[in-house]
DNA sequence: CTGAAAGCGCTTACAG
DNA sequence: CTGAAAGCGCTTACAG
């Protein structure tokens, strides 16, 4: 009887000896306690990697836990640690992409734990985002939270983190607070390498629309692009440097001004592939054509970049595994704290076909 | 002293009368009750909405949750309801769009209420796909899953979700089990909006690359695409229809083939975006362009739908809207159950600059 | 290295 | 309509 898989419908305990899982059919720590021959405080050192527990002692507990199939109720360990096991990612990146992505990369790490994402978007206009971070904070108590651009700028908002007791992350453009607290991508060597990249070809008369001045990101592109440019000795006069708002339409507004110069840029690096796009749109409606006429280089290698015709030159950022190494960071916290490495991501330039030299340079 | 702002140090009560916050500055169940001068279990009656408990005695213990900030904590009511108050999303659409707009729609209905969103994407090819999402219900007992296309037309996936005891709510483009579990959206109706408005146009040659068969809604949206093209005796001869996977590269592929045949099709409707994107590449490389040889007609309206050139002629489905009424479907569980309506969604067409009436007819 | 007691903040029977 | 007791499945002090 002892072994046998039929299921026990007896309330009580049938002896130390016995296997068989309890009557509902979940096991809880009080079944491995008493199949383990040790205290329910024993079998809870073992599931929290607790040092102080006799290696013979913990085998057995590992091997009844593994026999059972017992798994420790999150609810339950939530509420006894006053902190639950979600981790939540904070953000108002308007990118459908760059959020799915960043998803993607977060739960690649949470995957086979029993930590689970949940989602807080935010609007960093409202009055009141503030108090919405906090109220989420206070009643689910995360393990810890994840901010990606542009809300992970915002240093009122951590400050408020930090006093609630809550662990964060942000991934930023420019460095914040210690180490593993902070994933850094560096959009300013991206940009640089856009920049050498058209002066390499031949241009010279280069233009550049940035994403709002509001996002740190905005002003470390634009400073790496002229960081970049400046190798070559070349530079933006400042009718050529425009501020659009990340998405498509300030794409198109924008590009039109830049058309309207005399003489006109032959090249155009935009803070974004939405906007980028919008320049293809301004460029092509002004019968013009990309890149004979104009070339246009994007930033974030979003599938639309490839999509778009001509395939469109970009910088790309490895957003998945951002998100994962951020994760990792939250996750791994005792072990990294002491850790002074910090953790950045240099961009990629992705040449495609929208960038070629220019027809009278 | 008793309204004092200035926190209370004391760790006993200061009496009935007191409305001071408690020392922690957490305020619980037992301080409520405390303050309301009624037990914790008829609080918690108020909390939970029940009907048992006098008009009066509700008043009094709403104004003091009011007073006292109170909000009851999710992981400790989890723990007693044997049910959390995550709602999951379990999805495999390889769409980023349409899974942000889910997203957020479900959030939208989330919004204020104590329930978070925890994301469950999957791979519907997984050998485990099942024992994982049975892992994660286990686990999280959530208080229910919302199933998105394709994965939402995994019977044997709901059948172990009833077994498990998790509601959930499958979004799809057929009927499946009780209305208050089913979102359905008319696809065929949508593709049959896209068949009239190329047969008005004047195309008579008509082809469609339908996504993959595993999808029904690939099959829902041949057929009805057929039946609106047979409303103007039209129909489509076999090699004019054509199975893509849903993904760019398939798009391009298909629209290849199809530009070989002799006569070539005159107008194409694509099973989504994404490949309809393809074909306007394939279309191109052929040295023709959209619409002046052939019209394109694509599904789902991303963003990308409407930055490509020409804008594209799309079906729309309001995917956040969808994802927010399926999301209200959980939460009004107890009230909505015997409700016999079934909720449905009706594409809309958005005609763009994709399409034009044929050259030669 | 191990354990008995108390507690996390709520709800479910069970009474009345 | 209301409440005292027990319990959900874990962990935190506190002992030893």
């Amino acid at each position: 009887m002892a072994r046998s898989p039929v299921t026990n419908k007896n309330k009580k305990s049938v002896g130390l000896a016995s296997k068989v899982t309890p009557p509902n059919g979940k096991v809880t720590i009080n079944d491995v306690a008493r199949l383990s021959g040790v205290s329910k405080k024993t079998v809870s050192r073992v599931i929290n990697n607790s040092p102080l527990v006799g290696v013979e002692t913990r085998e057995r507990v590992q091997s009844v836990i593994k026999d059972t199939g017992y798994s420790p109720d999150p609810q339950a360990r939530a509420l006894a640690f006053r902190k639950s096991f979600l981790i939540g990612m904070i953000y108002d990146n308007p990118s459908p992409q760059y959020v799915v992505n960043m998803q993607r990369g977060i739960l690649d790490t949470l995957q086979e734990t029993s930590f689970q994402l949940v989602l807080h978007p935010c609007d960093r206009g409202d009055s009141d985002v503030h108090d919405r971070v906090e109220r989420f904070v206070k009643q689910q108590k995360p393990h810890g939270v994840i901010l990606s651009p542009s809300i992970s700028e915002d240093d009122a908002l951590c400050a408020q983190l930090r006093s609630l007791d809550c662990a964060y992350v942000r991934i930023a453009s420019v460095e914040f607070d210690a180490p593993h607290q902070n994933i850094r991508t560096h959009d300013a060597k991206g940009a640089a390498q856009a920049a050498r990249h058209l002066a390499e070809i031949g241009h010279r008369r280069i233009a550049h629309i940035h994403g709002l001045k509001s996002f740190r990101s905005a002003n470390e592109r634009l400073a790496g692009f002229r960081e970049g440019l400046k190798e070559y000795g070349l530079s933006m006069p400042k009718k050529f440097i425009m501020e659009g708002a990340y998405d498509f339409k300030s794409g198109v507004a924008c590009t039109e001004k830049l058309l309207k110069a005399n003489p006109r840029p032959t090249a155009i690096f935009l803070g974004n592939d939405e906007m980028a796009v919008g320049a293809y749109q301004a460029i092509r409606m002004a019968g013009l054509r990309v890149p004979d006429d104009i070339s246009v280089v994007g930033f974030d290698d979003t599938p639309m970049a490839s999509r778009v015709w001509p395939p469109m030159t970009t910088v790309r950022l490895p957003i998945r595994e951002m998100g994962s190494a951020a994760a990792k960071l939250l996750l791994d916290r005792a072990s990294v704290e002491q850790v002074e490495e910090r953790i950045s991501f240099v961009p990629d330039l992705v040449v495609r076909h929208s960038t070629s030299p220019p027809e009278s340079p």
